[in-house]
DNA sequence: CAGTATCCATTTGGATACTG
DNA sequence: CAGTATCCAAATGGATACTG
């Protein structure tokens, strides 16, 4: 055995392990499947939307949560920002390759959600009326 | 068309739609995506394990955000408890076939934000630099 | 239209101590 | 060992009003 300083799990840049508590993995997997970034990134896989009709997509979110979840999702690399010079103005987001292939495993996790809720219910009420 | 008194995104019986405010997916789908309830599902991906060594496998969590995450987990049907009559107490925990599903799609989520890391610390450092 | 600013309520989460 | 109970700090999130 070699005697080391720099244990393999603090060390952001090799071998990145989730499990890990200071893997940096872990903030970027919470943006991309938090409350609103999972909605945002797979309605945006169906192409690009604009602010407002992406707000209208994902019901429910306020202004707020969605203008700061696009920012954290564009600092993450999933999401593009594209300003449109235009009166009333105009912005586009739309999804980058890498944001794509996240979109496409999130709307694969929701369609498997969704089609064994049935199931999910049946547990949640057997658990409920012990 | 036809009149109806109920519209279709708000039964909860027929066709989920996630994007839609009261869809009963959205609070399972943030169970298995939150901060723990990921890393707990994964885990417990690679074969049982008791409360203890899930938390140490998955490093940073206190014993009462795993403590609730698992009751969330259990009551939607993803985490099977199971209790050993012995001193001292034995609890296991493991995956139902529903949370296997759920767990692949979660390593395989990860496996590629992992995977893609360089990439994604890149975006974030072009974007901290404006 | 596409946000930002402000304020406030709720939720989440951590540390610690304790129990069967 | 496998939790629960309590307390408190911090982050999240919503409503509303306002701006370029």
């Amino acid at each position: 055995m070699t005697a080391t300083s720099v244990p393999d799990d603090v060390d952001p840049t090799l071998e990145p392990d989730v499990f890990s508590r200071d893997c940096a993995s872990r903030p970027v997997l919470q943006n991309a499947t938090s409350r609103w970034g999972l909605l945002a990134l797979v309605a945006l896989g169906d192409g690009e939307l604009r602010f407002n009709a992406l707000r209208r997509r994902v019901d429910g979110v306020s202004e707020r949560m969605l203008s700061s979840t696009l920012q954290s999702l564009e600092r993450d690399g999933f999401v593009n920002r594209t300003v449109l010079q235009a009166i009333p103005p105009r912005v586009e987001y739309s999804l980058t390759d890498l944001g794509a292939e996240v979109a496409d495993r999130l709307a694969g996790l929701i369609e498997l959600v969704e089609g064994r809720l049935p199931e999910v219910r049946k547990a949640q009420d057997d658990y409920d009326a012990r």
